[in-house]
DNA sequence: GCAAATTATATGTATATACATACAATTTGC
DNA sequence: GCAAATTGTATGTATATACATATAATTTGC
């Protein structure tokens, strides 16, 4: 489907226009699948994404701040999605012995199963992408490009 | 910059997993971008889309429904968003004589000359776009072939 | 014409973001 | 070595989404 089918509009004033709205609409369309994915397994997108970044670590505890950088949404509350995953037991929040203002977050063999149960399905729902390995790369040059100038990081 | 300097990660499993992740991050990029060019204005990105359809209609009440149907969000609560557009006195909302279950959903003057005062830093902004129009249109057909075979509309 | 189904909207709850602010621990400048 | 600045995290508030549910008005089936 189109995006001028989807938003039952006719017609965009300029073809960059188009082209940002479609960024804005797809990025919309691949979050509620990935929301709707994780969802039976009692964890948000954003908690999903936290839980990788500990695995990530292999055992090395992370701070907040760390986490924080790593996320994919810019200035995500890392401090309140911790607190979730800590409440599920999927996560561990303690004090830093050398810096008391840090916290080490570490992921527990609780939050390492559910996320080996959620590889396999991500890795399922990722092979519904249609494109090709050159699609793919001109798609991220593109993106890149349309970031370019763009004030924010 | 890269996606992969953003997200400070060394590599991705496939080129069709970077593309994916980067449209979310560049949507994310975007959508903060607009969200603080409006706040000025007093008004979120949500609804100042709102009030872009309602003006759209060049004065027909709109109904609740159809505003949602016209959302780039899929499942926007309108009815809320609307609470806060009257709030503000830029919407008025009607009870339709004809079907005493739907509204009639108006923009006032204020809410014009709010849009009118947008018009220009919008255009301003997506001026900053690099994209040539053969690049826009390239990426509006990855991002519909992307789409494509997703099972949530 | 009336009960059942549908439709349009509203609302309650959990989650998340953006921003401002708070506060304690640490580092820096002198 | 101590005051000032910085850093790391937490928290309060406004906004928004997703989903479930509620409720009133309308349409449908018989």
């Amino acid at each position: 489907m189109t995006l001028e089918e989807q938003l039952k509009q006719k017609e965009f004033k300029t073809k960059r226009q188009r082209a940002y709205l479609n960024v804005v609409y797809t990025a919309s369309v691949l979050n509620l699948e990935q929301t709707r994915l994780f969802k039976p397994f009692g964890l948000s997108l954003q908690q999903y994404n936290v839980l990788r970044i500990l695995r990530g670590q292999n055992g090395t505890p992370v701070s907040i701040g760390l986490i924080q950088e790593r996320m994919l949404d810019i200035q995500s509350n890392a401090s309140r999605l911790i607190d979730k995953l800590e409440d599920k037991k999927l996560a561990i929040r303690k004090v830093c012995p050398n810096d008391k203002r840090q916290m080490e977050i570490t992921i527990t063999q609780e939050g390492l199963k559910v996320l080996l149960e959620l590889d396999e399905v991500i890795v399922l729902n990722e092979s519904n992408i249609q494109l090709t390995d050159g699609e793919a790369d001109m798609l991220n040059d593109l993106l890149n490009k349309l970031r370019t100038n763009q004030k924010n990081k």
